[in-house]
DNA sequence: ATGAAAGCGCTAACAC
DNA sequence: GTGTTAGCGCTTTCAT
């Protein structure tokens, strides 16, 4: 390689713990100890190898340190895509979380598939992660028998139970009801829903709280009016449109998430619908996004944030050894803007 | 730990190389090339050591596998805030650039403070990682010199040169020519702008562009003119609240990206302020969200997505031990939409 | 309070 | 084509 000025330079060996023994006239042993602080070393010597280590820049090399103890101060995140708003915002609060204790969290694109969700669960077992939070797509629970053999604490964000794995959540279920309430009380009779494929974690649970609001409130909620896609804004406007060109369209459509719901918004402006008088539109995350847009969109906040920062939480504790099952219930929050 | 059926489960010990040769009988070589496929094993020894594998349920151990070669086939990415959609997609740029290597990418946020950014550094050589790709908010080429030491291959995604490193930047100059000679005609006179601290990478660049465009088109833009904060929403609705606030304000404001004209724009409409009749306002970057607010934003398109995957091709030639510094310029290019 | 030494699981000379 | 073996740099038991 060549360094700044175009010359040639050596790749320095790096200094290892002997090489600060011998500087500093002390056994490796004793080294380990003055920097794990797990066993008292007289004075004496402690600075001896304090002032070995900085003259000759030592540092502690990770990966060997790993390897003696089994555990690598990583962890995985596998989300479906780190560019959607949502879970950016969750890498972050999980990111805060684990800060103070030094964790490198890799973050691991899935795109919602299930080949890449295995890909991941299997990379974590081979590096040694020290644990992994994931929002599932298509797995299912004993996907991650591997990981539990390895020992390694599993945290799902999801709405909806993974039999036997440490969870975080929120409780939509309030906040899907009063909007729901809302619309019934605006007139609509008949609800349309955006939301992900059948029989997954992303596709399910929320489509199954506003099944069951609308029964409460006296909507319909006909299976011919729920159309299955991504969560993405593409899928929004698709989705809407599909909905909006039946022969009896809904008035109100639910969107399993904001980017979706921002789909819709624009597909309807296309369409010279106005919003929400020829259609109600809601959301679900309240993502930064969702108030920026006009109008400014109804949705369900979901925090993102701090689901992040519980499942770090929750992580640590694992970690820490710590056993059981939990499962920590955020609270989520409608909250009413223009398009409901 | 405690199992889906909440029975008490050991922690299987891992299955080793050794293990798979015995079971193989073969060598750890041979189970070890068979793997690697670094020399030609016999088809039946071959055959007997996959199904070792299978049967066993062996995976390779990567910490070990490091330890011994060296390479830890993870690179961080060191960025202020990976909860701005601009540093989401450029994340994913990087992993969709790296993920056929399988490597992995650790991201680290700095909240654009220089003790993290050192921070960061340090841990990328502890951990002996391949690469590193930064934005860097405060670090000189100095503060490299540790990597370059350990041989670790750096490339940063800034505006602007750092001696001696490898640097994917996009080149605005012509495009805040075109914005600045379209402000020319639009009757403009007085330029502010919004942009971060001086002496840094995320605030000369772009005001110096600014400022040799503005002279250009004989539009002003005075000192007085100029407010140095974060790169957030929050800084800009505080700093479009300075300027307008002046005995002579300026009649359009270039920001340094998107989240801050995004927080301008919303200022500007609790000011009672239209835009662009009363303030035109310009971002950089045009993040999704630009095209979504209302105005809708006009601004730079720098390429988040791209730039990322640039960030991880070069990178991925570096580790490959290819030399030489290289910088890669990529298009940028001035969208017009409803604010200016 | 300190040190010697045995590995952690793998790779790659170096023999054969 | 295959195996033996010496480490990679650290942690930790065991002895002193």
């Amino acid at each position: 390689m060549t360094d700044r000025n175009g010359e040639v330079r050596m790749e320095q060996q790096p200094v290892t713990m002997a090489d600060v023994a011998r500087a500093a006239g002390v056994s490796v042993t004793t080294v380990s100890y003055v920097l794990s602080g797990k066993r008292p070393v007289a004075p004496a010597k402690r600075d001896a190898v304090q002032a070995a280590i900085t003259k000759l820049g030592f540092r502690l090399n990770t990966v060997a340190q790993s390897l003696r103890t089994g555990r690598s101060s990583t962890v995985a995140l596998i989300i479906p895509d780190i560019a959607n708003p949502f879970y950016a915002q969750l890498a972050r609060g999980l990111q805060d979380a684990l800060r103070p204790d030094k964790y490198h969290v890799v973050v691991c694109n899935t795109n919602a598939e299930r080949a890449e969700e295995l890909l991941y669960l299997d990379d974590a077992v081979k590096r040694w992660l020290d644990g992994v939070v994931i929002t599932p797509s298509w797995l299912v629970p004993d996907d991650f028998d591997a990981l539990q053999a390895a020992g390694i604490p599993v945290v799902v964000s999801a709405d909806t139970e993974m039999d036997g794995l440490d969870l975080v959540r929120a409780d939509s279920q309030g906040a899907i009801d009063q909007a729901v309430g809302h619309l019934a009380r605006e007139g609509h009779r008949r609800l349309g829903m955006l939301v992900g494929p059948a029989g997954t974690p992303a596709g399910d649970p929320r489509l199954e709280l506003y099944r069951a609001a609308a029964g409460r409130h006296g909507l319909d909620l006909p299976a011919s009016l729920v159309v299955r896609g991504k969560h993405t804004r593409e899928a929004g406007v698709a989705g809407l449109r599909r909905l909006m060109n039946r022969k009896n369209p809904p008035t109100a459509i639910a969107c399993v998430n904001d980017l979706t719901a921002i789909g819709a918004l624009e597909a309807a402006e296309q369409m010279g619908l106005a919003v929400p008088s020829d259609v109600a539109l809601i959301g679900h995350d309240d993502i930064e996004v969702a108030s920026l847009v006009r109008p400014r969109l109804s949705t369900i906040r979901y925090p993102a944030h701090e689901v992040g920062s519980a499942c770090g939480r929750l992580l640590l504790e694992r970690i820490g050894g710590r056993a059981g099952q939990a499962e920590v219930a955020l609270r989520t929050q409608l909250v009413l803007r223009e398009t409901i």
